[in-house]
DNA sequence: AGTGTATCCTGCAGGC
DNA sequence: TGCCTGCAGGATACAC
């Protein structure tokens, strides 16, 4: 469910009321949330401080003192709510200094809760792709890694250790403002096509945590609260309604087990240049 | 290396 | 109303 926009939604709510807290206890009410056993993460975390809130592609991590690093994966439809916001489906329970509460909420509980050690997050970062609104992830990255990727280019941006934070929605979205088919083969994509996209994600992924996220039905920030960019979706979810662009309707197909969304006047199975 | 498939799990919408 | 199927912002393991 959330990709980068929503997930950095979420830790810039988080920042101010975690920032500083001290975590003084753990209840674990869904223990398959967890990679280990539920008294040893829970004695692991108590006692320590939330130092400091970030996002690493579409993983919350919370960086503990003195040596842990808490690394939350949301899967589908985690949630990290602070006090205020509704809890359903609460998996976890942080109860913070300050009388303050942190509730890590997922009703298909497909997400992770993970304590490493600063060493284990520097591995586990590493075999993640760049950030693509980090300045590192340039349009001549993006072009020589694609070139040397033979699978659709929708696969490829999903892939989290080519390129971290990109979910379903955002590619396809991006997809379809850079006019490229979501099955074409990475290698296929032309250089100017590279450059589009390039573009289009960026400025998708920047719109998008500017109206704070997509909710279509689960998604909802640290306070509850939805997001607005589902106004601004073009073709994801939008199966036999016009392109806004062309008039065409958009069409729905799926290929590695995901939907794929794309408008065939926009986004032409073959590039342009060669017919 | 890449891809199709299945799996984890719950809830909701739509068809009959 | 109830039952069934399909679908869902993710990640991973497997066989080919």
């Amino acid at each position: 469910m959330p990709e980068l926009p929503e997930v950095e939604t979420i830790v810039r709510g988080l920042k101010e009321p975690l920032e500083g807290k001290a975590i003084l206890g753990v209840e674990v009410l869904q223990p398959d949330l967890l990679r280990e056993a539920p008294e040893s993460f829970a004695t692991g975390v108590e006692g320590s401080r939330i130092l400091v809130v970030t996002r690493r592609g579409k993983n919350v991590v919370l960086t503990l003192n003195p040596d842990d690093v808490l690394v939350v994966n949301l899967g589908m439809t985690g949630r990290l709510l602070v006090p205020g916001a509704e809890s359903t489906h609460p998996g976890i329970r942080f109860s913070l200094s300050g009388g303050s509460r942190l509730v890590y909420d997922d009703v298909r509980r497909f997400g992770v809760l993970e304590r490493l050690t600063p060493r284990q997050w520097a591995d586990r970062s590493r075999t993640l792709g760049p950030d693509p609104l980090e300045p590192g992830f340039t349009a001549r990255h993006l072009e020589a890694a694609l070139s040397r990727s033979r699978s659709p280019v929708r696969s490829w941006l999903l892939d989290q250790h080519k390129v971290a934070g990109i979910g379903n929605i955002y590619a396809n979205e991006a997809l379809y403002r850079a006019g490229i088919h979501p099955a074409r083969r990475g290698a296929s994509v032309t250089r100017d096509e590279v450059l589009a996209l390039h573009r289009s994600l960026r400025t998708v992924l920047r719109s998008a945590i500017h109206r704070r996220g997509t909710t279509l039905r689960d998604y909802r920030d640290a306070t509850g609260e939805p997001g607005a960019f589902s106004n601004e979706l073009r073709v994801y979810g939008r199966t036999g309604l016009p392109c806004r662009r062309c008039g065409m309707m958009i069409r729905r197909v799926v290929f590695g087990n995901r939907s794929a969304f794309f408008c065939p006047g926009c986004q032409p199975p073959t590039s342009p240049e060669t017919p």
